[in-house]
DNA sequence: CCTTATACCGAACGATCGTTCGTTCTGTAC
DNA sequence: GTACAGAACGAACGATCGTTCGGTATAAGG
C-alpha cells in the first residue's frame, strides 16, 4: 500500500497535474519539462516522471486536465440556463470571462496546444483534435436547438456558425494577448453574439 | 572576402533561411534547432549559426523572413485591385489560399508565433507583435477607405472589423487543420466576406 | 606571390533533455 | 515482528541542446 492513503495520493497526483496545467499553458505542452516541473514542484525527476510512467503519459494528463478545467468553467456553469438561444449566450459569457480571467495563466490552452499539434501527428495531437471536435459538436448541438426553437434563422448552417464562434474565440484571444490590447476580448464577445444572432449588447 | 560572390552567399543565405521556415512552420519558431536544420541543410552546426551569430538571431531572421512571405503573397499580391473594399475582398482570397495552399508547410507561421509568445516576453514576442499590429493597421486602413467610399455601413468600427478578420483567419485555419476539415478554410472565407460586409458568394 | 577576409568544418564545452536503475522510507497486512 | 507495496530519491545513462574555438580551404586585393 501506498505511505499515504489512496485519496491524499489522488489529491497530490491532481496538485501534480494542476502545476503542470499552469506551466504548460505558458511554455507549451511541448515545452514542458521533466526536469524544470520537479524542480517547480520540490521533487526529483525520477519522483515526478514514476506518477505517470511516461513523458508523453504526463503531456496526456496535463492535457485532459486542462479540457476539463475548460469544460468544467465554461460549459458546466452555463447548463442552468435554459437550452438554445439562452444558453448559448451564456456559453459566451463563460467563454470570455474563461479567456479574460487567470483561469489558465499563459492563455487558452486548447488553442496552444492546437497550434502546436495541428501540424504534428501523434496521439496528442488526435487527444486535442478530439476535444475540438466535441466542443464543436455541443455548440453546434445549442445552435440546432436555438433553431428549432425560433430564437435564429433557420437558413444558417449550425455548423457554420459553431466553427465561427470557435474561430473568433480562439484567435482573438490570442490576438488580444499577444498585442496587449485591453479591448480585444470586447470585440471579440461583440463578434461571436453577432455571429450567433444575438443583438450585440 | 568571401569564397563565393556576395550575390551568391546572399542567395545561400536566403535557401538556408527558406529552409528554417518550412522547418519552423512545422516545429514552431521554438523548437527549431540548429543541430536540425544544420542536418537538413547537410551541413555543420557551427557553420550554420556562424551565419547568424546567434540562435535568437536566427530566429528573428527566420520570423522576419515568414512575415514577408506573407506579405508578398497575401498583401501585395492585392494592390491591383482598387482601395477600398474591392482590395479587401483580394485580400481576404488571396488570404485564404495562402492559408490553403502550400506557402507554409505547417499552417500560418504568424498564428504560430503568436500562441508561442503570447506569454512568453522577449525580443521576438515584441517582433511578432509589431507584425500582427501592423497587419491590422493595414487591414484598417482598407476598411476605412470602404466606408468612405461608401461601400461599407458607416456605424461599425474598422478596427472591430479588422480585428474580426484577423480572429477569423488565425483561428479558422488552425481548427480546420487540427480537425482535417476540408471545409473549414470555405467556412471561414464566408464568415470574413460576412464580417466584411461581403454578400456570401 | 603573398596577405587577408570569409565560409565552413570538426571537436569539444557545459547544460539539460528523458529515462533507467538501485535504494530508502513509510505505511498497511499478515 | 516480519513481509510487502508503493512513493520518492539520488545517481547515472546516452542523446541533444546552443555555443566556442582552432584549423582549413577559397577567392579577391596588393
Amino acid at each position: 500500500m501506498p505511505r499515504r492513503s489512496a485519496a491524499a495520493v489522488t489529491a497530490s497526483r491532481e496538485r501534480t497535474i494542476a502545476s503542470a496545467v499552469d506551466l504548460a499553458s505558458v511554455e507549451g505542452l511541448e515545452g514542458l519539462t521533466i526536469g524544470r516541473l520537479a524542480g517547480d514542484l520540490g521533487m526529483s525527476k525520477s519522483g515526478l516522471i514514476g506518477r505517470f510512467g511516461d513523458k508523453e503519459a504526463m503531456q496526456a494528463a496535463v492535457l485532459e486536465a486542462a479540457i476539463a478545467r475548460f469544460t468544467e468553467t465554461v460549459w458546466l456553469r452555463a447548463q442552468d440556463a435554459e437550452p438554445g438561444l439562452p444558453r448559448l449566450e451564456a456559453i459566451i459569457d463563460r467563454w470570455i470571462d474563461h479567456l479574460r480571467g487567470e483561469v489558465f495563466p499563459g492563455g487558452c490552452f486548447v488553442t496552444t496546444a492546437s497550434v502546436e499539434y495541428d501540424a504534428r501527428p501523434g496521439p496528442l495531437r488526435a487527444a486535442t483534435a478530439r476535444a475540438v471536435r466535441r466542443w464543436l459538436s455541443a455548440l453546434e448541438h445549442e445552435i440546432r436547438q436555438a433553431i428549432a426553437n425560433g430564437d435564429l434563422a433557420a437558413d444558417r448552417d449550425a455548423a457554420d456558425i459553431a466553427f465561427e464562434l470557435h474561430s473568433l474565440a480562439s484567435g482573438g484571444s490570442v490576438a488580444a494577448r499577444l498585442t496587449d490590447d485591453p479591448t480585444g476580448l470586447d470585440r471579440t464577445r461583440a463578434a461571436m453574439r453577432r455571429a450567433a444572432g444575438l443583438e450585440t449588447t
